[in-house]
DNA sequence: AATGAATGAGTCTTCATTCAT
DNA sequence: GATGAATGAAGACTCATTCAT
């Protein structure tokens, strides 16, 4: 005999479920169509879904859009968080951070896909709210980066040049060593790239007069 | 009188520049609203043509697009080539080459936006093929620097590191330093970025033994 | 200890309760957005029930809108009938019919507005039947009317005029009155109105030799 | 040899009929099937045109419905403006305009069933300030009637009641009429009734010290 | 050559209805 | 009985593309 609670519980699971499966339909098919010409009804298609289910789960389909990033961007965040909470001399954390983003672009690639395409996909006016509640979330990496570099700085490990520009950079490295990585199908572990980026950023960055390992 | 030869020559130059309009307003919009929210009836009207004169001199919105593209990359590409054909060590080309696209990239933001909605800017399958037209060729300018990189390896004035990567990472950066600076609408020289760019990838990528400046 | 016939009969009770909410939820929604704009959501919520629930004591949308009329039609000829029945003088019974039409009206303005949508909501073809038998109940009140008129014609109280037709605007009267009331925002009382429609109709109707009141 | 101010009017010419078309295919349908289940597709159809083109003349769905509404209802305005304009005393006016309205409803039923469902065909919030300028226009009917019915009783003419309602009253009267000639699937001459209401409407109204005619 | 009116395929979104629990 | 999650049919609207003038 199954009590109500129960049944409850398992439709709650089942919803969950549901959700998450529509969030994967949707990071696949937006990622490889884009948002314009990803369609809901290859969604749910593809989340074995009625069109109409979608929309018990989210406002519309720019809302879906935003929401598969979110969560990505959530969890990448979470991890990135932990690490800077450790402690540890800055310059580390950014070597983690770098690391830890260049695995989970690795892992996520359809993911990056389309947070890559985010400011070339124009939404209509009153879209707009919706990405840039993810634009602000993505800057928030940014923040980051540059929090630890500006304390890399105070600490003479690293030269006394723009922080931002300095975040900038690194993660436009990571990001293009991702694009690579995707045209060439794969065909090698991006995470080993975290190597290069990093030698090539640290060497260049560090504080001339600074121990050098 | 106006000879026949010279009333053809008219013609056809009246149509060179009509054919530049509508490359400049396809700029202009697309930049703007992205490939799918730009509409040719806006393109025509921003060009002061009809909608139906694109068709004369564009196969339809994709080849407008991507002829947008082509056109700018050419003169971009034609730059670099002349500095890559100049003498001198390829370090200092490379330093150059990097001065020249981000002194390019300020003067032409607009092409820069949507050079970076392209791969969001996914097509149906059957204007795939024009896209590939521009990869190839943005292609070519990472192939540029990477031939420069090997040069400076086998010099033994960069690192014996994956010279298409190194390529990637230095194009990554400009990149993303180009990003910000548009997020920062533009309220500073991105050109003078270029010294902060350089400073970072010499610096990481130099062989350490190389005589430093 | 509650017999098995009490437990029947509560149920049947709360079933009632049940159908007559939805009416009155029903009544109120249709009002206020008319057939098409009213969704069964919103009912079932105004109900505080279950949209599915609906669907036990209706056919369908279309069912629970015909009944929601037919409820208050039947209310309203239930109450003409009685008139009706009273000894006295047609022209009398007429008098009194309009009034209470009209005080009907003003108490029930929500059915009101719905019977008068009524040949604007087009149904499907399948559901012609039901608005079928709403309009024949309703021209069954006409058919009242007109039938105390052809009496009053053989008493030689009204004018020897076409029967059907002097009933048909005796109603058009009242039904306008109704929209002004509703237009006005019902700050006055709508049954007042039965004086002036009574007064127009009866001087304009009535046989010039019969005795003048 | 055809100029090229000719071809332009031959444009406007036969674009303007185009959109008569759409007016009388709207008309036909919005009667048929009222506004919401009445679709541009078969408008379109019954215009035969194809369903975008309806776009190059009217805004959306509610601005054609709108768009029929008030063609017509000019026209009827027109008339009736007409004849207020003439000589002659008020009664005599309002009998005319009686008259007018129930010839042109004769003629115009598709109209009349429109117009009659409008209170009915309840609007999304967006379209509502289109539904209100036809109200209005429909309305300064009412406003006509009601001018020429309080120079009536200023001239001793009417009675002195309360001519805003005698107006609705006499409109009220037009309308049942004409719904009851359309149920009875027009087998008689609707613009006879004119007599009868008129007769109803005067004997009631009049002053009774007025000179009986 | 140049135009822009006409087209109709394509897609988001809503909501009555069903049915497993 | 009662629920409300799931469905999918239906329709307004947009806009690239065509073609008569």
């Amino acid at each position: 005999m199954i009590s109500n609670e129960e049944v409850k519980e398992r439709r709650k699971a089942r919803q969950i479920n549901q959700k998450d499966r529509i969030l994967q339909a949707g990071e696949k098919i937006f990622a490889r169509k884009g948002f314009h010409l990803a369609t809901l009804e290859e969604i749910a298609r593809d989340a074995d879904l009625a069109k109409g289910t979608i929309y018990l789960h989210f406002l519309n389909k720019a809302d879906l859009f935003v929401s598969v990033i979110e969560k990505k961007l959530n969890i990448l965040l979470k991890k990135i968080k932990e690490v800077v909470r450790e402690e540890g001399p800055p310059v580390e954390k950014i070597r983690k951070v770098t690391e830890i983003h260049l695995r989970f672009l690795e892992q996520n690639k359809n993911f990056f896909k389309i947070l890559h395409s985010l400011p070339g996909e124009h939404k209509r006016e009153m879209e707009k709210e919706l990405t840039e509640r993810v634009i602000k979330k993505n800057a928030s990496y940014l923040g980051i980066i540059q929090k630890l570099i500006e304390e890399g700085i105070k600490r003479k490990e690293i030269k006394p040049l723009n922080p931002r520009k300095l975040a900038v950079i690194l993660v436009g490295m990571v990001h293009s060593l991702t694009i690579n990585w995707i045209s060439c199908n794969e065909k090698y572990s991006l995470s080993e790239d975290h190597n290069l980026a990093w030698e090539i950023f640290w060497k260049g960055a560090r504080l001339d007069s600074f121990n050098k390992r």
